[in-house]
RNA sequence: GCUCGAAUGGUGGAAUGGUAGACACGAAGGACUUAAAAUCCUUUGGCCAUUGCGGCUGUGCGGGUUCGAGUCCCGCUUCGAGCACCA
C-alpha cells in the first residue's frame, strides 16, 4: 500500500467530525489548557499559505497537550465585522451579511482541510446577534461605571452620584477627562443634561468632545492604532484632526494596571516594550506659571524640574485654551491668522512641514521660582492633547525649543556645567547644575537627579505645582459612522443618551437601502427605518469599532452558548484565562491593548477572575511571498533564462509561482498562462529556464500567493504542516518558499515504509534492540523539549534522523513504532492516526498518552572527550562511561595522538570538564 | 532621535560556554533504467594537500573575559521592528 494523503487525510477529517473527538466539556477530573488562536478577518481573497502558520504552531500544542492529558479548549470563530465588506458593500450593493458567510463558508472548507483540532461547536462570530449582545452588554456596563483612583478599579457610577450628592467634588479620586470642582449644593443645583454631561467626565465609556482622526474617505473616526503616519492603515487614506463628539473607552485611566501588569506575563520582550512604549509613562511635574497683568494660571508640564531656572519662554499648543484668555489685543490679529494656518493642515502635512513656526501672543508669564518675566509664545511643535498643551521652554536642554529659539532669536541658558550649547541643546539628564540660584531655591552645583528631585519638593511644599505620572495612552474612540458594526445599545432623550435596558439585548443591525453616509451627513444607519425604540426616541447612528467585538471573544469561547451571562461563573473558573495565545505582532497597541482593558474591566466588576486574559503570547513572523520572474527581451517575445540574462535587455515579467518549481519554469503552462505568451520563444540554459526570484508582500498582482488547498491536494495536509513548521522558528518572518517541501513529503514516505513495504503490513512484536530503543528515547526526550520551546523546526530535523535510524536497523518492532506515532501525532496527526489504527488500536492516537523517555536507554557506554592543548582541541578520546576524573586524565595523556603535542613539553596543568573536554596546558 | 531585536555555507536554518554548519533544499558525481520520473549511494563552508591517512582558515567589524566564545562583556557597522515634535 502507497502512502495515499488524499484518501487517509479525508477518511480520517470525516472521523473526528463524525465522532467529536475535538468537542471539549468542562471536567473538573483534568487540568485545563487553553490554547487560542487570534480570529482572522474572513477576506474576499481566502487563506494564503501564511494564515495557517501560527494556526498550526497552535494546533501542535494543544494535541501535545492534549497527549499529556490536559483538557484542552481550542476553540475557533471569525472577526467578522470589518471595512473591506462593507467597502465591497458599498461598491455593488451586496449585503456584507452575505460576503461575509460566503467567505467564512470559504476559511472554514480551507481550514477543514489542515486537519486542525478545533472545537467548531464553540464557534463564534462578532456578527452573530447571539455573540454581539454581549459586546453591548459590556458596553453597558462601561457606561455604568467610573474608575476610583485610589482603590484602582472600576464601580458603579451610582457610588460616584452619591459622593457628588453628599461633598461635591470635595475628597473625590475618579478617573476623568479635566480636574472638576463644584460643592454638593453646585451639583444639586444642576438640570438633568448638566448632570449627563458632567458625568461623562467620569464614566468608562463616555461621550466627549474631542479631538479625532476622522478618515473623509473612509466617512468615520479612526483610533490611533488605525492610523500611522496620518493615513488610514485600511486604505491608506489620509486622515485629519477635528474636533467631534464621541464615544470613548477610558483606558488611560488603567494605563498603571496595563503597564504593571505587563510584568505578569510571560510575552516577548519586543512586545511588552511596544505596549510600555505606547503607554508612555513619564514622571514629572505640573506646575503654574501666572500670566503677568491678568488672573490666569497657566499649568505645565515637565519632566525637567531642574531645568525652571533656564526658561526663557513658554510654548502653548494652538489648541490651548489659555490661547483665548491670555492673547493681547495688539497681537490678536497675527496670533488669529497663526492658527487659522495651522487648522487648514492636515496632521500628515504638519508632520512633513518641520519648517519650526510660531507666533507670540503679547503675554508674558512669571516664573514661580525666580520671578523672571518671559514672553509667552503660540506653536503647533506642542500638541493639545498631551500634558497641559503648555510647556515651559529650556532651550539650552531640549532641542525642540533650541530649534524653536534659534528660528526667533529668543535667549539661551545653558543650566549645566560644561555644556556647549553654540551649536545644539545638552539634553542629557546628567551633569552638574550652574546659573540655577532662584533666591528660595539654589540649585547649583547638584546633580541632575538631585536638583529634579529638590525642585518637585519645592514646588509642592510652596504650592506652586506638584508631582505628576503622565501617559502618553489616549482613550480610545469608540464611534465609527459605519454600517457593518455592532449598534450602540443607546438612545436619547432630549439630547441626554440612554442605556438601553438589558432585556433589549442583542439591539439588532437593522437593515439600510444603502451603506452610504446620509444625504444630511449622517452615518448609514441614519437611513434605518424606524430606529428609534418603541416610545419613539431616537438611537445612536454610529457603530463600534472592529476592535469592539474582538475584546473579550476568548470568554465567550468559555460558554459560547450561554443566553444568560457573557461566561458562566462555572466556565470561568474553570478555563480562566488563555494559556498559550498565537498571533500576529500587528495587534500589538490595537487589540492586546484594548482586550487586555476590556479584560481588567470585567475583573473588578467581578465576572472574570482573571486579571490578565492572555499568560503566554506567541508572534508568528509573516509569511511573505516569494515571486518570480521571467525576462522578456526588449520589443520581442523571447524570454532568457535568469542566468543568460545579462547578455540581452530585458523586462522582468511576474511570473504565476504556481507554474513554477524550484525556479524552473514549466513552458507548457507558461504559454497556456496567458493569450500573449501563446507564442513565447525561450532562450534556455542547460535545457531549462530558471526565473529570478524575489521577496515581496504575499498578493494577487506579484502572482506569488500560494493556497494552502494546491499544497494539501499535491503533498498533504501533513506535509504542508510539517513544511510550514519545518522553515524556520515561527517568530520569524520568512518568505514562503515551496523549494524543500519534497524534503518532508520524502520523510513521512520513509515513516510510512517502516509499517507498510508494498502491501504487507510489517510492524511485529520483535523485542525491540538497544540500538532502536535509543533512537526512540533521543527522539522522546528532544520533541518533548522543543515543542514546550516552540522549536518545532528542530523537532521535525529529529523526527527525520530517527526514522532515518530505524529503517537502517529496519526496525519493525511495535514497542517502538508505538510510541513513535504518538509523538508524531501533535505533528502529522492524518498519517499518525492511520498507522495508529493499522497496529490494531482502537481508540483515537489523540487520547493516547505522551511516551516519556527513559534516560537508561540513553545512557552512553562510552564518554567521548575532546583533548585540547593549550586550548586548541586536537583530538577525541573515548573512555567507559563512568571513568574517574584521574583515569580520563590518564587516558588523555597516553593516547598515541598526544605524543606529537607532548613532545618536548611539559605538562602544567590538565582541566578536565566532566563529559566534555580535557584540555592539557603546556609549556617548555 | 529613543527603545527593542537580528547578522552563521549557494539557500532555509542547527548548535545547556565544549569537535560550528545538525536537518533539509539546491548542486555535482554514481547505481538502477532504452529513456525519463521515482528511488538509492557518495561528495558538498573556503583555501592548500589530495598514492599520505592531513594542514590552515572560518559565525558582520574591533577589543575583552575564559583552558576554551557563534554563544558572555565593552565599543562599532549594517539590516529589521516599534515609538516619535510626548516637553
Amino acid at each position: 500500500m502507497e502512502y495515499n494523503h488524499r484518501e487517509i487525510e479525508s477518511r480520517w477529517q470525516k472521523y473526528w467530525k463524525d465522532n467529536g473527538t475535538y468537542h471539549t466539556e468542562i471536567d473538573s477530573s483534568r487540568p485545563k489548557f487553553y490554547v487560542l488562536d487570534m480570529f482572522p478577518y474572513p477576506s474576499g481573497a481566502g487563506l494564503h499559505v501564511g494564515h495557517p502558520l501560527g494556526y498550526i504552531a497552535s494546533d501542535i500544542f494543544a494535541r501535545y497537550k492534549r497527549l499529556q492529558g490536559f483538557n484542552v479548549l481550542h476553540p475557533m470563530g471569525y472577526d467578522a465585522y470589518g471595512l473591506p465588506a462593507e467597502q465591497y458593500a458599498i461598491q455593488t450593493g451586496q449585503h456584507p451579511e452575505v460576503t461575509t458567510k460566503q467567505n467564512i463558508a470559504r476559511y472554514r472548507s480551507q481550514l477543514d482541510k489542515i486537519g486542525f483540532c478545533y472545537d467548531w461547536d464553540r464557534e463564534i462570530r462578532t456578527c452573530d446577534p447571539d455573540y454581539y449582545k454581549w459586546t453591548q452588554w459590556a458596553f453597558i456596563r462601561m457606561f455604568n461605571s467610573y474608575y476610583d483612583t485610589r482603590e484602582q478599579k472600576a464601580r458603579p457610577i451610582a457610588d460616584l452620584i452619591a459622593h457628588l450628592d453628599a461633598n461635591g467634588t470635595e475628597g473625590l479620586h475618579a478617573a476623568g477627562t479635566r480636574e472638576l470642582s463644584f460643592t454638593a449644593d453646585e451639583w444639586k443645583a444642576m438640570d438633568a443634561k448638566e448632570k449627563s454631561d458632567t458625568l461623562m467626565n467620569w464614566r468608562i465609556a463616555y461621550l466627549g468632545n474631542t479631538m479625532v482622526n476622522w478618515c473623509p474617505k473612509l466617512g468615520t473616526v479612526l483610533a490611533n492604532d488605525e492610523v500611522s503616519e496620518g493615513v488610514s492603515l485600511r486604505g491608506g487614506y489620509p486622515v485629519e484632526q477635528k474636533m467631534m463628539y464621541q464615544w470613548c473607552l477610558r483606558v488611560s485611566a488603567y494605563a498603571q494596571r496595563l503597564l504593571d501588569g505587563l510584568d505578569t506575563i510571560d510575552w516577548t520582550d519586543s512586545l511588552k516594550e511596544t505596549q510600555r512604549n505606547w503607554i508612555g509613562r513619564s514622571e514629572g511635574a505640573e506646575m503654574r506659571f501666572h500670566i503677568d497683568g491678568t488672573d490666569v494660571d497657566m499649568e505645565i508640564f515637565t519632566t525637567r524640574a531642574d531645568t525652571v531656572m533656564g526658561v526663557t519662554f513658554m510654548v502653548l499648543a494652538p489648541e490651548s485654551k489659555y490661547v483665548d484668555m491670555i492673547t493681547t489685543p495688539e497681537q490678536r490679529k497675527a496670533v488669529d491668522e497663526y492658527i487659522a494656518a495651522i487648522k487648514h493642515k492636515t496632521e500628515r502635512e504638519r508632520m512633513i512641514d518641520k519648517k519650526v513656526s510660531g507666533v507670540f501672543s503679547g503675554a508674558y508669564a512669571i516664573n514661580p521660582l525666580n520671578g523672571k518675566k518671559i514672553p509667552v509664545w503660540i506653536s503647533d511643535y506642542v500638541l493639545a492633547g498631551y500634558g497641559t498643551g503648555a510647556i515651559m521652554a529650556v532651550p539650552a536642554h531640549d532641542s525642540r525649543d533650541y530649534a524653536f529659539a534659534r528660528h526667533f532669536d529668543l535667549p539661551i541658558i545653558p543650566l549645566i556645567e560644561g555644556a556647549d550649547v553654540s551649536e545644539e541643546s545638552f539634553d542629557a539628564k546628567s551633569g552638574r547644575m550652574i546659573n540655577s540660584d532662584g533666591g528660595d531655591l539654589n540649585l547649583n552645583g547638584m546633580e541632575v537627579k538631585d536638583a529634579i528631585a529638590a525642585t518637585k519638593k519645592f514646588i509642592e511644599e510652596r504650592g506652586i505645582g506638584k508631582v505628576k505620572v503622565n501617559y502618553r495612552l489616549r482613550d480610545a474612540i469608540f464611534s465609527r459612522q459605519r454600517y457593518w458594526g455592532e449598534p450602540f445599545p443607546v438612545y436619547y432623550v432630549d439630547g441626554i443618551p440612554h442605556m438601553m435596558d438589558d432585556s433589549k439585548l442583542p439591539l439588532e443591525l437593522p437593515e439600510v437601502d444603502k451603506y452610504l453616509p446620509t444625504e444630511t451627513g449622517e452615518p448609514p444607519l441614519g437611513r434605518a427605518k424606524n430606529w428609534t425604540t418603541p416610545e419613539g426616541y431616537p438611537i445612536e447612528l454610529c457603530t463600534m469599532p472592529g476592535f469592539a467585538g474582538s475584546s473579550a471573544y476568548y470568554l465567550r469561547y468559555m460558554d459560547p452558548r450561554n443566553n444568560e451571562a457573557l461566561v458562566s461563573p462555572e466556565a470561568n473558573g474553570y478555563w480562566r484565562n488563555v494559556d498559550l495565545y498565537v498571533g500576529g505582532t500587528e495587534h500589538a497597541t490595537g487589540h492586546l491593548i484594548y482586550s487586555r482593558f476590556w479584560n481588567k474591566f470585567l475583573h473588578d466588576l467581578g465576572l472574570v477572575v482573571e486579571e490578565e486574559p492572555f499568560k503566554k503570547l506567541i508572534n508568528q513572523g509573516m509569511i511573505q511571498g516569494r515571486s518570480n520572474f521571467v525576462y522578456r527581451i526588449k520589443d520581442t517575445n523571447t524570454f532568457v533564462s535568469a542566468g543568460l540574462k545579462k547578455d540581452y535587455d530585458v523586462t522582468p515579467i511576474h511570473v504565476d509561482v504556481n507554474i513554477v518549481s524550484n525556479d524552473q519554469l514549466d513552458l507548457d503552462k507558461f504559454r497556456a498562462w496567458r493569450p500573449e505568451f501563446k507564442d513565447a520563444e525561450f532562450i534556455l540554459e542547460d535545457g531549462k529556464y530558471i526565473c529570478g526570484y524575489a521577496v515581496e508582500k504575499m498578493s494577487k498582482s506579484m502572482f506569488n500567493v500560494v493556497n494552502p488547498d494546491d499544497i494539501v491536494e499535491r503533498y498533504g495536509a501533513d506535509t504542508l504542516r510539517l513544511y510550514e513548521m519545518f522553515l524556520g522558528p515561527i517568530e520569524q518572518s520568512k518568505p514562503w518558499d515551496t523549494n524543500g517541501i519534497d524534503g518532508v513529503n520524502r520523510f513521512l514516505k520513509k515513516l510510512w515504509g517502516l509499517f507498510y513495504s508494498g502491501d504487507t503490513f510489517r510492524v511485529d512484536d520483535a523485542e525491540p534492540s538497544a540500538a532502536e530503543l535509543k533512537a526512540l528515547h533521543k527522539l522522546i526526550k528532544k520533541v518533548t523539549r522543543d515543542i514546550e520551546n516552540f522549536s518545532y523546526n528542530t523537532s521535525i530535523s529529529a523526527f527525520m534522523i530517527c526514522v532515518n535510524e530505524l529503517s537502517s536497523l529496519k526496525c519493525h518492532s511495535r514497542a517502538i513504532l508505538q510510541p513513535l506515532v504518538v509523538v508524531l501525532a501533535p505533528f502529522a496527526p492524518h498519517i499518525a492516526e492511520e498507522l495508529w489504527h493499522a497496529m490494531g488500536n482502537t481508540t483515537t492516537v489523540c487520547d493516547a498518552r505522551w511516551p516519556q523517555h527513559d534516560e537508561k536507554y540513553l545512557v552512553e557506554d562510552e564518554v567521548n572527550y575532546a583533548v585540547s592543548f593549550n586550548g586548541k582541541a586536537r583530538f577525541n578520546i573515548k573512555v567507559p562511561a563512568g571513568t574517574s576524573v584521574a583515569d580520563v586524565e590518564k587516558t588523555a595523556l597516553a593516547d598515541p595522538a598526544a605524543a606529537r603535542w607532548l613532545d618536548g613539553m611539559t605538562v602544567k596543568k590538565v582541566i578536565v570538564v566532566p563529559n566534555k573536554i580535557v584540555n592539557i596546558v603546556l609549556g617548555k
